[in-house]
DNA sequence: GCTTGACGGCTAACACCGTTAGCCATAACC
DNA sequence: GGTTATGGCTAACGGTGTTAGCCGTCAAGC
């Protein structure tokens, strides 16, 4: 990938993290490099394209963030949630709606399910759980889902104890 | 609301559901019901408030599909799954992004809600921590998010299991 | 019976969207 | 020095939601 197309790549993620998937428009993506929308197909061949780059940009971000987690369960939870947070909208565009699987970087999808896997002790079951509860919280909090003032702290302590409960240990 | 704007919120309802939210346009619409685009702003202020309209049917309906499963887990789950593997696109309206609550009937959201709420013996944590893993599960699965093969059955039973365990028991 | 007004359709048009076609200046390369 | 690739540009197309403004129908009131 050449330096313009970091560049617009990086760009798109900014328009992204500031406004959300809806404003990243290839018009305004163009204003912000000071070039007319037309250019940036010398680049990439679709708005898609442009949108899987930083959705693998983002999903790499995601898994630094939860590497130095990675380990303790409740930790991993709190970096999953703080990244989430922090980064609302980039978190929505690379967890929700259909991936576009062919047009990531090989391996970045699963570089950021590895932590939770090995927290699960390998049992893809548990893994797979866990990752539900733990997207199912974080988008409904995103979304407004929950009643204002919830505490949620609690709620994500009380599915977090239900996982780290005896049903199935972790093997390690 | 009278007789033509229920004929639009029908049509509307149809169109998401065969095709998905982004199938609903404003022409497409009208085109369904013989008309052209700009008549159907006589009957509703704009497209989101058609949206708001598929949304609170769409929630009864899947509040309807729960009723008879209420009282167990497991029945419960397996009914919320199926009514969303059914109209896949109807619960991602309902159930993705920001809910224009101020356009929705009073009551319709809690009202989904319940079964739940039942189920979950009162406890308001637990309720919501089985909210969230239900609606990953089901999510991740209509985005296809999970490995193809995956047993997902499994994994809701692990989920299902570690909820259903001795962390709190129902109180009733 | 005539008028008035609401209702519910219509066409034309606007601004914005992603995208394509085609032109052209610069710069590197043989 | 000519050739070619690079990376800009304008103009335009078809699609989107939406607005303005026109007009036929039909019921109510005088």
């Amino acid at each position: 990938m050449s330096g313009r197309a970091e560049q617009i790549v990086d760009a798109a993620r900014a328009l992204i993290d500031e406004g959300g998937a809806a404003t990243l428009t290839m018009r305004a993506l163009g204003e912000r490099l000071g070039i007319r929308a037309p250019s940036l197909y010398k680049h990439f061949p679709d708005k898609g394209a442009v949108e899987a780059e930083v959705i693998t940009l983002a999903m790499r971000e995601l898994a630094g963030a939860l590497a130095p987690a990675a380990g303790d369960l409740s930790e991993l939870a709190a970096a999953y949630r703080a990244y989430a947070l922090a980064h609302p909208h980039l978190y929505r565009l690379m967890n929700s709606g259909p991936l576009p699987r062919h047009l990531l970087a090989p391996g970045v999808e699963e570089a950021a399910a590895l932590p939770l896997m090995h927290v699960a002790g390998g049992d893809t079951d548990r893994a797979r759980a866990l990752w539900a509860f733990a997207h199912g919280m974080v988008i409904l909090e995103l979304d407004g889902r929950f009643p204002p003032g919830a505490d949620l702290d609690s709620a994500w302590r009380t599915g977090l104890a239900a996982f780290a409960g005896p049903g199935q240990p972790p093997t390690y």
